[in-house]
RNA sequence: AAAGCAGAUCACUUUAUCGCGGCCUUUGGGCCGAGGAAAGUCCGGACACCGUAGCGCAGUAUAGCGGGUAACGCCCGUCUGUCGUAAGAUAAGGACUAGUGCAACAGAAAGUAUGUACAGGUAAUGCUGUAGUGAAAUCAGGUAAACUCUAUACGGUGCAACGCCACGUAAACCAGCUUUUGAGGGUUGCGCGCCCAAUGUUGGAGGGUAGGCGGUUUGAUCCCGAUAGUAAUAUCGGGACUAGAUAAAUGAUAAGGAUAUUCGUCUCGGCGAGGAAACAGAAUCCGGCUUAUGAUCUGCUUUUUUU
């Protein structure tokens, strides 16, 4: 498969978040928090992921942005690990630490998280 | 050479692989894609809506003079004061013969004044002069980053404005007409003023879901030149199209190259090696101000040395 994370492929809808936070499960490998739930969408997309930085933590926008960018491009490249899921899934990615990461330690944490993710959900049926 | 003052410019770059957001497409792909401050949200506008936006009071802001501008609390010129040897910097720089208040030290006394010494004068009296204190002493003066006065400006809310579409119904919404009452309520802080109600009926479609589209990027725009002006700036001519995201697009990896600069070397200019880059991310759009910050260059001032 593609190495692509495009538009149809990033959680967007408000609704679909707010659900997501009050009722999804997650996995976490600090600094980095993966929440996810089971759920439907219209299009025949099986992952929909976003990413989140707290203001708290980093009160400058080029921070912020440069973590998610981060976060983001460690998911596009690793994706294939949860590529053969069965459901639809929601996805949200954040950044619990308080310094500016590597990229190097960003994406191994994404990796791990994937695998634990892909144990948990998909092997255990 | 050192110390300092003012101003301008730039914000590493190229290629490859993988990827992101727009627009176009002959579906192969092509083109474009953050800043000087995008920031703080401190001023001024544009634009949009609200006719309960009117009038008066109050309030807020500004303050030499002249000019620029869409407008400004901004900019330019200039005078004066202050600081600095100077280049320059800086100013809440209107008014205290409208009123009220305040005032260290000195002094008898600083506004319900008049003591001492000497001299003059009167029927009599600080009635007059001099000495003495002080910036100021009897038709006084200072102070408005004291109240105040004067002049000028200011309706409110902000693109989550606002318009359209979709989904969709409970009579809580809007408009007209009808009858009765002005109690009560609303508004910009207050007053005036203004507006509203309920019943029945006719017509329209609201609220909510930050769902979608428009607003949304061609503009007080940018670049070059000419003319007018000391300048800010204006006018004319030619050229350019330069982000439009919305859980929010510019990234990752690798390899070179250049500069600041560091080290070594000597034939003092090369050679070799290493090797940075700060502050910081558009959110309706402009003009400013303020703050953060890495360099480079230019002009000027003072001091010292050499010729």
């Amino acid at each position: 498969m593609r190495v692509t994370f495009g538009k149809k492929e990033k959680l967007k809808k408000k609704k679909e978040i707010e659900l997501l936070f009050s009722e999804g499960k997650s996995i976490s490998k600090y600094p980095i928090r993966l929440v996810y739930r089971k759920t439907f969408f219209e299009e025949n997309i099986k992952i929909k992921a976003g990413v989140s930085v707290s203001k708290r933590n980093f009160k400058k926008a080029v921070t912020r942005n440069r973590i998610k960018r981060l976060l983001r491009e460690s998911y596009r490249k690793n994706k294939y690990i949860v590529a053969n899921t069965t459901h639809q899934f929601a996805f949200m990615f954040l950044y619990s630490g308080k310094e500016m990461p590597e990229y190097s330690v960003v994406e191994s944490k994404i990796k791990g998280i994937l695998q634990k993710f892909v144990e948990q959900e998909i092997e255990s049926k």
